[in-house]
Order: structure tokens, then C-alpha cells, then sequence
DNA sequence: CGCAATAAACGATGGAAATCGAACATGTGC
DNA sequence: GCACATGTTCGATTTCCATCGTTTATTGCG
């Protein structure tokens, strides 16, 4: 492994992959939180990534992020790193993720319902 | 006809819109061409949408937008002309929509799934 | 006032997907 | 070699949701 460079898992090419394919994977709220996590920690593995699942469906969600483009995943020994398309997907699909990770949070207000009209 | 003003169906603000929900919504395939079609055209009805599903799936999928906060939905007689908010989107997820929308379809490319043998 | 048109509301159903546990594979270290 | 750790894969289960047909409500029109 020393004298060796990085083995990598198979990625499709970006430039087959389609918006839609991208916001299905991004829709599921565990995804979502692996991208944002791995966002900020540049890399992580299927036991450091904190979520509340246990490992096997952290394992099947990891798949599922790289198939549809949005992860890269390296084997270093007897883990997997994987880390975001960052670059890639800014070119592929400019602003996307982008817009996605700077996302703030709702705002917590108790009363929300805002009526434009009268309804009856 | 009347001078009265458009009465509008309720919807959210978009401050306590998570972005989860956006991406839950536009992870349909016909939600997602709801939006599109709705970008091209400016607005559109339940009947005047070109999607290949029934009229009470239309509506389902127009509430499940309009809740997400994506559309809004004026009273017209008998008819709801729904429409993009696409200004509040844009302040609410800076360049969120507007990556959609523009994304290119995947690349067709032609490829040979057989073993590269000579050219008959 | 009926009648057609538009669309939402409702209930049911089929299929897809998320989740889990167990089994299996692989690499690490003693 | 053996025990352990890390992850994938498989099968089963369960939950969710897209779709549909029907019904209900409202509007517009004769």
C-alpha cells in the first residue's frame, strides 16, 4: 500500500448523470445529513459518519450517494474514505450543491400560516 | 372579470421551508417536469399540464409542491392557475431553482457493451 | 334551476425504498 | 493462524408514497 496509488470504487461520469438522479438521492433526510457531514469533514467512512442508522443502511445510503455521482470513495486499507464530487458537481450542475449546503435552517416561529387571501 | 382581487391558496413561508422538503418535492419525476413546465409556460392548471399521469394525481402532486412552498396557486373561476415562485425561491436558496432548471440532460453517448474486436 | 366542467378530497392498492440483522469478505495486529 | 474490526451483501420486513377511481364541491352556462 505504500509504494501504491489509491484504489478507487467505480463512479459513473458525470456527464450521463441527470439533475433528477441527483435530487432523488439528495431527497432522503439520512443522504442529506452524510453529504452535509462529509462536506464538513472533507472525508469519513461508513463508522465515523454520525447518523441514526445502523451501519449496514449507512453502507446502502454511501452506494447510493456514489451512484448517483455525488461521492467518491477511495479504499485505504480495510476502510473506505468518502469524500464529495465537490468540483465536479459544481461544473456539472453549477450552484447546485452549492445552494444546497449553505442552506440555513427554517426559521422557528410559532405562528406560520401566512394567507395571502381570504379563502370562502 | 369582477374587480376583485385574486384569492390565493394558503402557503408556507418560505423562512421555515427546510431545503430537505424542496429537494423531497423536486425528487419526483413528474413534480419535477410540473416544474419545469410551470418555468416555460408561466402558469398552468391541473388540466393544462402535459404529464403522463391522471387528473387527481395532477392535484396531488400540485398540493405536494405548493407545500413545499415551490408553487402558488391563484383562484381563477373554477380553474387554479399555480405558478413558480421563483423570486422567493431565489432569496429563500440563492441559485437552488435556478440550477435545476438550467441543468442540461445527460449526454448520450453511444457505447459499445461488447468486447473490442475488429471493426466487421 | 339543472347540467357540464374543473379540481380537490377520499380510500384503496401496488410498488419502491429504507431499515435491520445475519452472513460473508477483507484487512489488521498479536 | 486466530481474533478483531470494518464494510458489503443478502433476505425479510415495514413504512412510505405515487397512482388510480370515485365521490364531492364549486363554478360557469344555458
Amino acid at each position: 500500500m505504500l509504494d501504491q496509488a489509491d484504489t478507487w470504487l467505480p463512479q459513473p461520469d458525470l456527464d450521463q448523470v441527470d439533475v433528477g438522479t441527483v435530487l432523488q438521492a439528495l431527497s432522503d433526510p439520512v443522504r442529506l445529513r452524510i453529504v452535509r457531514l462529509l462536506d464538513a469533514a472533507g472525508e469519513g467512512s461508513c463508522s465515523t459518519l454520525d447518523v441514526p442508522v445502523k451501519h449496514s443502511t449507512v453502507s446502502h445510503h454511501l452506494r447510493t450517494l456514489r451512484e448517483s455521482g455525488l461521492l467518491a470513495t477511495r479504499l485505504v486499507g480495510n476502510t473506505r474514505l468518502s469524500r464529495l464530487r465537490k468540483d465536479e458537481m459544481e461544473r456539472r450542475f453549477p450552484g447546485l450543491l452549492t445552494s444546497i449546503l449553505t442552506a440555513t435552517p427554517p426559521v422557528e416561529v410559532l405562528v406560520t400560516t401566512e394567507t395571502p387571501g381570504p379563502i370562502s
